[in-house]
RNA sequence: GGGCCGUUAGCUCAGCCGGUAGAGCACCGGCCUUUUAAGCCGGGUGUCGCAGGUUCGAAUCCUGCACGGCUCACCA
C-alpha cells in the first residue's frame, strides 16, 4: 500500500474515533527558539509548543520527535510514564512525520544536553498526507525547489533564510528613505504605453475598456508626473514586467526600487546612492565587506568612480570617438572577436562593446557615469557637451545593480528623444521607447530639476546573499508551465 | 533559438560496452524508556521523463519530443 493511502486510512480512522484531523487552532506559549533562549528561566515548567513533526526516533515505551516551527527545530521526549498510555498510543499509531502537533509539557535537558519539552500532551492538529523529502539530503533538484518551493523551505532550512534577508533587504532600503522624508507610492502596472526603459512589454487586453494595456517595463515617467505634480521625494518598491529572455539575471518579473529627488542632479543621486547601498550592507552584514563566492566584496563608500568614455578607452585602447565612424567600429569588432547580431548602430556597437570589454571585470561597486546620448532617452545632457547624458550606472559583480540620471525635464528636448527613438522603432528596433505625449505634456507644466535612481532588488539580493542565480531569490521564478496530468 | 549536461522508488543516487532494476534515507511489521542521519530483525513499494526505432530481448543503443540546469545569443 502506498503511503499516501496509508495516511488516508489512518485520517478515516482518526474521523471515525471523533479527532479533528484539521484542528482549529493552538495556543502556544513560547516558540522553539524562546525556549531555548530562556531555558534557564523555563527549566521545569510548563509550556504548550506547536509545530511540524521532522523526524521520530522510537524507542518502545518512549520516543524522540522533533518539531519545527519558524524560530527552528526543538525536541519533544514522548514517554508512556508522563503521556499516559492511551496519548502515547495514540501518537505512535497516528503521528506521522510531517504532521503538525500540538504539545503541552515541561522543560528540561537530556542527558547529552538537549532542550527538550518533555510531553505531558500532544495532540495532533493537521494531518499531513504527502510523505516529506528525506531529511538528509533535502530536495536538489533544482525543478522541484522552484515549482514546489514549498517542499524546497521544509526540506531546505537555509532556503528561509534567504527569503527572510531579502525581506529585511526591502525593509531597510524602506527605513532609510523613509527617514530621509521620502513618500512610498503605487502607480500603474497597466499601463497603456509603456515607459521608462527600453524593453519588450508584456501585452494584455482590457474588455471593458476594450483596449490594449501593457504590464510596466518601469515605473519611471509615472513617478515624474508626480514630481511635476509636487511631491520632491518620492519612491516605489514593486514589480516591473519584461518580455525578454530567462537567465541567471533576468526573470520576466523582477522588482525594482525606483525613486526620485527633486532639485537634486546626477552626483547627488550618487552620493544617495552610495550611501544607501553601502547602509543597508552594513546594518545586514555588521560589515562592509560581504563574501561572496571566492571574492570579498567591498562597500565601503565612497564607490571607484570612472567616466564612461575613460574606463572604455582604457579597456579598448582606442579614442571614443574613433567609434562614430562605424566602418571603424565593425573592423574593432571583428578585430577582438565580438558577434554583434543587433543591427549595426553606433549605439549597438558601443553597448556590446561595454559589455563585453568593461563591464564583466568590475568586482566591488563601480560608479560608470556619464554616458553616450543615444543609449539614455531619457537623460539631460550634459552641461558642457551635449553628446553625452548625465547619467550613471553602478556595477557589482559584474552586473548591473543601479541606474540613474539627472533626469530631462525639457519637454521639446524629450519630444526629440522620442521622436529619434520612434524612428529606430519604425527600423524595426523592438526595443525603443514608445512615443508618450501625455508624459510631454505633464513635463510642459514643469518638473523641477529632479534625480532619478533604480536599483534591481534582486540582483542586489543576490549579491548579499551570495547566489550565482536570480531564481534562488525569487520565491517563485518564471518556468515554463508543466503538462499537468 | 544554438551548444553541452540531466530526467531511474516519496527523497538522494547507483546501474548505461543490451539479458528484464538496486542501495541509503523514508515507509510497513516486530524488539527496545535519554535518542538525535538512534539501533537490531524482516519487508522493495517502480509507467527507468514521453513517443517511436533497431534487436530474440532496451533503463542501457538510435531518432524525435517534453521539462530542467549551465552556457552562447537576445536582453537591464
Amino acid at each position: 500500500m502506498e503511503e499516501r493511502e496509508i495516511r488516508l486510512q489512518k485520517l478515516k480512522e482518526l474521523k471515525e474515533k471523533g479527532y479533528n484531523p484539521f484542528e482549529y487552532r493552538f495556543d502556544r506559549t513560547h516558540t522553539s527558539i524562546e525556549i531555548k533562549k530562556s531555558f534557564n528561566e523555563l527549566e521545569g515548567k510548563e509550556v504548550k509548543v506547536s509545530g511540524r513533526v521532522i523526524s521520530e526516533r522510537f524507542h518502545g515505551k518512549a520516543s524522540f520527535i522533533t518539531i519545527r516551527d519558524f524560530t527552528g527545530n526543538l525536541q519533544i521526549y514522548l514517554s508512556i510514564n508522563n503521556l499516559g498510555e492511551e496519548n502515547y498510543e495514540f501518537f505512535k499509531k497516528f503521528i506521522d512525520t510531517g504532521d503538525f502537533v500540538g504539545v503541552t509539557g515541561t522543560v528540561f535537558k537530556t542527558h547529552t544536553g538537549e532542550i527538550t519539552v518533555d510531553a505531558k500532551k500532544l495532540s495532533l492538529l493537521t494531518k499531513s498526507l504527502s510523505p516529506l523529502p528525506e531529511k538528509y539530503h533535502g530536495i536538489k533538484d533544482v525543478e522541484v525547489r522552484y515549482r514546489k518551493r514549498y517542499l524546497d523551505l521544509i526540506a531546505n532550512p537555509d532556503v528561509i533564510n534567504i527569503f527572510v534577508k531579502r525581506s529585511l533587504i526591502i525593509k531597510t532600503i524602506r527605513d532609510y528613505l523613509n527617514s530621509l522624508g521620502f513618500i512610498e507610492v503605487e502607480t500603474p502596472m497597466l499601463q497603456s504605453i509603456p515607459g521608462g526603459a527600453t524593453a519588450k512589454p508584456f501585452i494584455t487586453f482590457h474588455n471593458a475598456l476594450n483596449q490594449n494595456l501593457y504590464l510596466r517595463i518601469a515605473p519611471e515617467l509615472y513617478l515624474k508626473r508626480l514630481i511635476v505634480g509636487g511631491f520632491e521625494k518620492v519612491y516605489e518598491i514593486n514589480r516591473n514586467f519584461r518580455n525578454e529572455g530567462i537567465s541567471t539575471i533576468h526573470n520576466p518579473e523582477f522588482t525594482m526600487l525606483e525613486l526620485y529627488l527633486a532639485y537634486a542632479d546626477y552626483k547627488e543621486i550618487m552620493v544617495l546612492t552610495e550611501n544607501l547601498l553601502s547602509s543597508v550592507v552594513f546594518s545586514i552584514n555588521n560589515s562592509y565587506v560581504i563574501k561572496n563566492g571566492e571574492d570579498e566584496i567591498n562597500f565601503e563608500p565612497p564607490f571607484k568612480r570612472v567616466s564612461f568614455r575613460e574606463i572604455f578607452e582604457e579597456k579598448t585602447k582606442e579614442n571614443f570617438d574613433r567609434f562614430r565612424d562605424i566602418g571603424f567600429a565593425l573592423d574593432f569588432l571583428k578585430k577582438e572577436n565580438i558577434e554583434l547580431t543587433r543591427k549595426p548602430t553606433f549605439k549597438n556597437v558601443i553597448d556590446e562593446i561595454f559589455k563585453e570589454k568593461v563591464e564583466k571585470d568590475f568586482l566591488n561597486p563601480t560608479i560608470v557615469y556619464d554616458f553616450p546620448i543615444e543609449m539614455s532617452p531619457l537623460a539631460k545632457k550634459k552641461r558642457d557637451d551635449e553628446k553625452w547624458v548625465e547619467r550613471f550606472e553602478i556595477f557589482i559583480k559584474g552586473i548591473e545593480i543601479a541606474n540613474a540620471f539627472s533626469e530631462l525635464n525639457d519637454p521639446l528636448d524629450q519630444k526629440e528623444r522620442f521622436l529619434s527613438e520612434v524612428k529606430e522603432k519604425e527600423k524595426g528596433d523592438e526595443e525603443s521607447h514608445y512615443f508618450d505625449s501625455d508624459y510631454i505634456e505633464a513635463l510642459e507644466y514643469g518638473m523641477p530639476p529632479t534625480g532619478g535612481l533604480g536599483i534591481g532588488i534582486d540582483r542586489f539580493t543576490m549579491i548579499l546573499t551570495d547566489k550565482d542565480s536570480i531564481r534562488e531569490v525569487i520565491l517563485f521564478p518564471q518556468l515554463r508551465s508543466k503538462e499537468e496530468d
